[in-house]
DNA sequence: CCCATGTGGTTTATCGTTGTCGTGGTTGAT
DNA sequence: ATCAACCACGACAACGATAAACCACATGGG
């Protein structure tokens, strides 16, 4: 609410002023080529090929009505000015946009690009543009960008955030909204992903196939669903004395893989594997197992989770669990588009490098 | 052009649907209370507050000239229908969309991210929403993006991908668009950015004060400005002999790295010290010397470019550049918003980390 | 007592497109 | 020759919101 607001309006004003000055240009002849030109409307088009904006409107919308020599006059017209249709009005006139949006909660984890390019990828063949907003764990923003953008400006959106956004209601905007990767808590929303409590097992069962016993956690962020889901596959895959164990809580970054595995590391019998809620927080708990002398995999297995395209550069490379992002994303758009029935329970895949080993002493003696 | 296309106008049409029967509703009262109402307008608001539109527009603009009594009904309409404004006609009433569009070549590259961020919190601050573009290196959906979107459905555009659209008149745009740390070749456009010529010297430079003398280069794609610039740099910081040596380019991708790596490392003289265009490819480098059984720094040292999260979780840690990156993202919302001049060399910083060291008899020997 | 000046609102025109309806002119059938 | 049917196209009314112009009604100063 403070000064700066407006400058972009004055750094837009040549626009409008420019259209003003058009009505005056069919007067004021020298000014004809003003290369400063307005934006040109349909009505321009209309005028230079001599006919009525409707026949314009229509020979662009591709209709067969518009015969040849007319169209031809319309088509050049187009060319020579560079005219395109103003998406806003053509927007307000139809109440559709042809556009996505996509909310992701921070843009930086990059388990979301691919997601992003599955869905753009459909998206696009199906003649939908696609945005993507990043809410940053902001709530505010969040609501903003839901709220804000299906007042029209797109025609559906793409949750990857976990969460309803404040102000949007369900009900109005049934068929315009689809989950992805995770389920929303209690909202009868059509959702697509893997069974992470499944998949999380499956990572878990990998590390007790080597012969681990002492396998810890380390989780996402409290009150997470996809944290919660896999905890408990974790839990679900151990027996019942092992799986009194405390995971520790991340963030699902790096830093947090850190920080977390530190104080995994100083447990007294100290686990001989981790299972990590993400491959970020993976990363990071390489990196503390490395700088407190231990080697992975010889002394601490450790398992990530999204197999994200640094996974495999890693040292080790990591051993994690795929989704199918991509699909994931065509998935969705198939969903919103073609009203597609979601599926709540992709496959996903262990993807085994060399961050895992078979349990060495220590997992064997328990 | 087929038959997906029509979707999400079936899924859509409760809203147009409901929003014909509307009218019908005013005299059909059984249906009053029709719960899948459609999204409420001024109109509403203003018939149940009793006032005309005009004085909702107004009220809900914060005007002072409506008094307490029908700016408390007028509000109480407004919370009871949970009336938001649609943004697709106020845009079209307005010209302008209070949004912004950073368009970006991959949204998967770790770089961007910082950068939308800082647009993303000084756009916010002005009252301005950010979305994101991801080209893919389309050239057609980077047309697509910019054109459909200078169209009123954004104010402003951000360019990341180092090159104007095809499409879109500079000219014309002038004000709307700035250029973001690639800059663009031959075009006058207001750009933000760090000295890359300088900043790939600094680097170099950093490995020649260490002893190093045959340093190789993995560049990022042929035809890149940034490639140019810092490929100029390296040469720049070595003596005319040492300068004759030729890069391996890449496109910026760790795999790409992990390729031109190999290429070094197969060289006559094998180089003692590779400067890389970006940290992603200096990440596949260091695993293609690991898998050549050599040790980072102590047979090859490695500087990357860009500082990403990654960089700091990579063994050994990454010596890198680190560009301002929110920096960039806020100049360039002031440049837009502001009309602040572009500042086209923000500062930059070596960040020495343990993946450079002195280099080893082979380059003493030299 | 009348006119200037505020208030607090309403009317009206407009943003750029598109669907509906209408029109003048041609065509084929009768 | 006459009429229905068609044809290509034009005029017009929305879509939802906003700003400018306008208008009642009070109020206060001369």
């Amino acid at each position: 609410m403070n000064g700066s607001y407006n400058r972009l309006q004055a750094a837009v004003k040549p626009l409008p002023l420019a259209a003003t000055g058009r009505k005056d240009r069919a007067m004021m002849s020298p000014r004809m080529t003003d290369p400063s030109a307005a934006r040109p409307k349909m009505e321009d088009i209309a005028r230079l090929a001599g006919v009525s904006v409707s026949t314009v409107s229509r020979a662009l919308a591709g209709s067969a009505k518009v015969t040849g020599d007319t169209r031809e006059r319309i088509e050049a017209a187009v060319r020579q000015t560079g005219y395109v249709v103003n998406q806003v009005a053509q927007g307000l006139r139809l109440q559709r946009s042809r556009q996505l949006l996509v909310l992701l909660p921070t843009i930086a984890n990059p388990f979301f690009p691919e997601i992003v390019q599955g869905i753009a990828e459909a998206a696009g063949a199906a003649g939908y543009g696609v945005l993507v907003g990043s809410t940053e764990g902001d709530a505010a923003r969040e609501a903003l960008l839901a709220r804000q953008l299906l007042t029209g400006v797109v025609d559906g959106l793409v949750l990857l955030t976990g969460r309803i956004p404040a102000g949007l209601d369900l009900p109005t905007a049934a068929g315009q909204v689809v989950a992805v990767s995770e389920t929303i808590a209690g909202a009868l929303l059509p959702t697509i992903a893997i069974d992470n409590e499944a998949a999380a097992a499956t990572a878990v069962g990998h590390l007790r196939d080597l012969g681990h016993r002492r396998i810890a956690h380390i989780a996402g962020p409290p009150g997470n669903v996809l944290t919660a889901q896999r905890v408990r596959g974790w839990r679900l895959a151990q027996n019942a004395a092992e799986a009194l164990d405390l995971p520790v809580f991340g963030d699902f970054t790096m830093a947090s893989g850190e920080a977390a595995m530190k104080i995994l590391l100083a447990r007294k019998p100290r686990p001989s594997a981790v299972f990590c809620a993400n491959d970020e927080m993976a990363i990071g708990a390489i990196k503390a197992a490395r700088d407190a002398g231990l080697r992975v995999p010889d002394d601490v297995s450790i398992v990530g989770f999204d197999d994200i395209s640094y996974a495999a550069f890693t040292d080790p490379p990591l051993t994690t669990i795929r989704q199918p992002r991509r699909e994931f994303g065509r998935a969705a758009v198939a969903v919103l588009l073609d009203g597609a029935v979601p599926v709540a329970r992709m496959g996903y895949e262990l993807i085994i490098r060399r961050s895992t080993s078979r349990g060495g002493k220590e997992a064997l003696l328990f």
